[in-house]
DNA sequence: GCTTGACCTGGAGTGCACTCCAGGGTCTAT
DNA sequence: ATAGACCCTGGAGTGCACTCCAGGTCAAGC
């Protein structure tokens, strides 16, 4: 048995993670993994499966728009182990609160679209 | 009775919409309203009633993601007249698909992280 | 042994939507 | 008639999250 279980280049954790080459360089670089990634003899990044499922959990942040400041901030405090749950969770928790009153005011502009389409949708058929 | 119900200042619409003056001011050089904005003796803008909705909707819009250009082009047909509804219907149709469908990724990721506060709320209870 | 392809680095460039600025005009109240 | 508030213009600057680039290394296949 192996010390890792996966062992991905870059490439093919881009494309197992929807996230570009360039992005994951980026994120590094940015200081968004935990700990630092590990290189091949030849200096090439190679991915382990907690960074598969890291950078997918990164991936769920971004795409409910946490900047990468305050993502920084959350490795920052998964890189000081358990002690940091508390504030970890506050973290999240108050993100989701965010994310939460977004999709609301999402949903009510939505709705005033779908009143606009509505009064196209009659007045084309009416022609 | 007036010609114009209402009669706003830039500074007055920018408060009743929530839309800075400078940003105001950007919307009308990109071209965002549909006729031109009117101005008093002095050159400053006045806004009627039908400005203000107008804005709001363009807020609307902005609130779900649609880009400056794709209002521009919303705003171009507008200006053509009734003659223009089927396309302004099919665009506000692809818009509302777009915004649907971020809203459901937007979900999922939002259930991620709910899943992971969880976790947290479970290891910082177990302390 | 040489090409090909994947990867590396530091740094520059991009696109978007604002946001700010300098320098100047005008209206109102004191 | 002077101060202060509000507005104007063209253009520059900002912040964010990438995205691209030049120039170079390295390993594998022909």
């Amino acid at each position: 048995m192996s010390t890792t279980t996966t062992d991905l280049s870059i490439s093919a954790l881009a494309e197992l993670s929807g996230v570009t080459i360039d992005t994951l360089r980026y994120y590094e670089r940015a200081d968004l993994f935990v700990r630092p990634v590990r290189r091949d003899e030849a200096g090439r990044r190679r991915y382990g499966e907690r960074d598969v499922i890291w950078v997918q959990f990164v991936t769920r942040l971004r795409a409910t728009g946490m900047g990468i400041t305050t993502i920084a901030e959350y490795t920052r405090l998964a890189r000081l182990g358990e002690v940091t749950n508390p504030e970890r969770l506050a973290l999240l928790e108050e993100h989701r609160e965010h994310v939460v009153e977004k999709l609301r005011e999402t949903q009510a502009s939505l709705d005033a679209i779908s009143y606009k389409i509505a009064e196209y949708e009659r007045k084309v058929a009416d022609l």
